[in-house]
DNA sequence: TATACTACTTACCTTAAGGATAGTGGTTTC
DNA sequence: GAAACCACTATCCTTAAGGTAAGTAGTATA
């Protein structure tokens, strides 16, 4: 096993740094979350999850599309429909998202009882 | 496979978010990172991780322990020495960074040059 | 006795994330 | 023609994360 030097260790945060800035953020999983259940219109994310502001919600869906994780379709009806869904690669985050949960669902056990787990 | 209700699915979420806030912030994963590669005292990582101040290494240092990934040993001599290591379940986070980086190194390659991979 | 080292702490300041609120432009319904 | 719906945008404000700089307490070395 190879040591690494002081600046392969810092080079390798990066990727890891760039992976969490995607789901970074206070709303972010929330939309994903509501888009893993299907497409979604502006409104009915803003319904889906509550709390979050218009300005938010725009602000979030913007950057998650400028990294590819989510669509934006206009369909030219009267009013105007916009769609927005996950892309197959915004679907590549479920699997991160399960590891994810699964390492924070021990977390909170460990937690909650320390005792138990010592 | 069941539905979830918008509860659960919020439900859900949750044990993620504590996840991510255990190694959210500037400086964990560079601690971390330093950690893993063996035992440190005070000025080590602050030697090790280029940038950091006194006030923000002690700060992280306190959150990673109260969390049990870090433990912190005082040693009885003089000067003091007080020396720093991840607990088991410290190491544990390794997975979930190697996953996270994984993911974030196509994420890299996709953002570099989008046509490859479209 | 002065300087330096280790392991921090304290007080203050800057910046960025996010929240509150209101407004825009188009269309449709009453 | 007034009100309502959709998909936002703009402006201002608050809060929290993190940075700067200095200080503390104990020891040890010159």
């Amino acid at each position: 096993m190879e040591e690494l030097t002081k600046e392969q260790c810092t080079k390798s945060l990066l990727p890891i740094r760039d992976a969490l800035d995607v789901i970074n953020g206070k709303w972010k999983l929330h939309i994903i979350g509501s888009l893993l259940h299907g497409n979604r219109r502006f409104k009915d994310l803003q319904r889906d999850i509550s709390g979050i502001t218009a300005k938010m919600l725009s602000q979030e869906l913007k950057s998650l599309e400028l990294n590819g994780l989510v669509s934006r379709t206009v369909y030219d009806s009267a009013p105007v429909i916009v769609e927005y869904m996950l892309t197959p690669y915004g679907k590549t985050l479920q699997k991160l998202m399960d590891e994810l949960r699964l390492w924070g669902t021990e977390h909170r056990k460990r937690m909650i009882s320390p005792a138990a787990v010592k």
